[in-house]
DNA sequence: ATCAGGTTCGAACGAGCGTCCGAACGGCAA
DNA sequence: TTGCCGTTCGGACGCTCGTTCGAACCTGAT
């Protein structure tokens, strides 16, 4: 069991309300004064939190990386076919990013917005994370050059990020059968009259 | 020709200097002052020319739309082959794309950022594109339902919009073997081991 | 030279922003 | 009860923002 003291369970509240609230007006339109409405914690009370709006941002997208990273790494650890390991990440991201839509609209979103120190960490992440998917490209194409893989890993990100500006479950289905169909379509391409004859990959854990 | 005032010429101007800075720091971060300094006309000068900061970012979305939707048409008109007509299609986004690096990024960034009339307007814009590239899938697919069709129309704008975030032509290759490439992976998945037997499709206009 | 009208600008206004400070609060050990 | 310390908050400060206004400027016709 996780255990958390008072200050760290407020805490999580509060980065929880803050990511909803920059999900939905944009990090620089939203202010302070909106996460404290939307905490019901005082404007300067949070400050006894967070040490600024900048760190605010950050720690929402440090979380976010480490989450989906580390679930990563425990759904890909004992697979070894490319093309399972391919499924199983699209999988692993894109049920993240409908679990966890602000946070990771955030993520996507407000790349740039952060600046020096804080920036650094969160593009070495995100460097860590492309260099994952371009290996496990590598691995199912080893002829292809560096260049091709680079734009085939950015090809597929822009695929999955891309979610968060129209996927809602309710109306474009549940996320499986996302997963499932951005794999084929990544893998074998919007081939309409091919039926498929048994995938060999699986987008669940 | 085109015949434009000198007034005409100058809003112009104004308006390719605020996408770059628009582009640059985001819509909210950037400043009417950061556009007087980008374009040497004094702050409030600016304002003879544009009503507010929201209507400059309604021109530039405005401008950019009609110029894809209309370039796409006259690229289209005469082309009947599914496959050819996606290659056109992908082929005209990303052109445009790479030339106006600004607008698009612009385009595709700060498309929550307009409300009111502005953004219905632009709304219908885009729903007219997204209509055009689910037809065109839908001529690709028959059997396909219309769910089908608006997950895999949207998985190749994410592809194509992504690229702001990625794409620099010195180090990425030239935009039509972007085109290429892409529209392949669209088509036939990232099909390593696969030779293409002719393609029947082509980017170039 | 005079005038009119399209164009430009310096200076300011009011509002809203992130952040800070000092006082007040609350529960627990002594 | 007293005192301490982690926590909370009202109120304010300094700054920057988008926008406005009235005067000045330039140019071409009279």
């Amino acid at each position: 069991m996780e255990e958390q003291s008072r200050y760290d369970a407020k805490l999580t509240r509060i980065l929880r309300a803050a990511a909803a609230v920059f999900a939905e007006k944009g990090y620089h339109r939203a202010t302070i004064r909106d996460i404290s409405a939307a905490t019901g914690v005082s404007l300067s009370g949070l400050y006894y939190y967070v040490r600024s709006k900048d760190e605010l941002l950050y720690l929402i997208q440090r979380q976010c990386f480490e989450t989906i990273l580390e679930s990563l790494d425990s759904e890909l650890c004992d697979v070894t076919d490319p093309e399972r390991r391919l499924g199983l990440l699209i999988g692993n991201h894109l049920r993240f990013f409908a679990s966890n839509m602000s946070e990771m609209k955030v993520l996507s979103h407000e790349a740039d917005a952060l600046s020096g120190d804080y920036a650094k960490e969160i593009t070495d992440q995100k460097r860590e994370y492309s260099a994952t998917v371009s290996d496990l490209l590598g691995a199912l194409a080893p002829q292809a050059r560096s260049v091709d893989l680079r734009r085939a890993t950015f090809s597929l990100f822009g695929m999955m990020n891309w979610i968060y500006t129209w996927y809602r479950p309710d109306r474009d289905g549940p996320v499986n059968v996302l997963a499932t169909e951005m794999t084929h379509l990544f893998l074998r391409g919007f081939a309409p009259g091919v039926q498929d004859g048994g995938s060999r990959y699986t987008n669940l854990r």
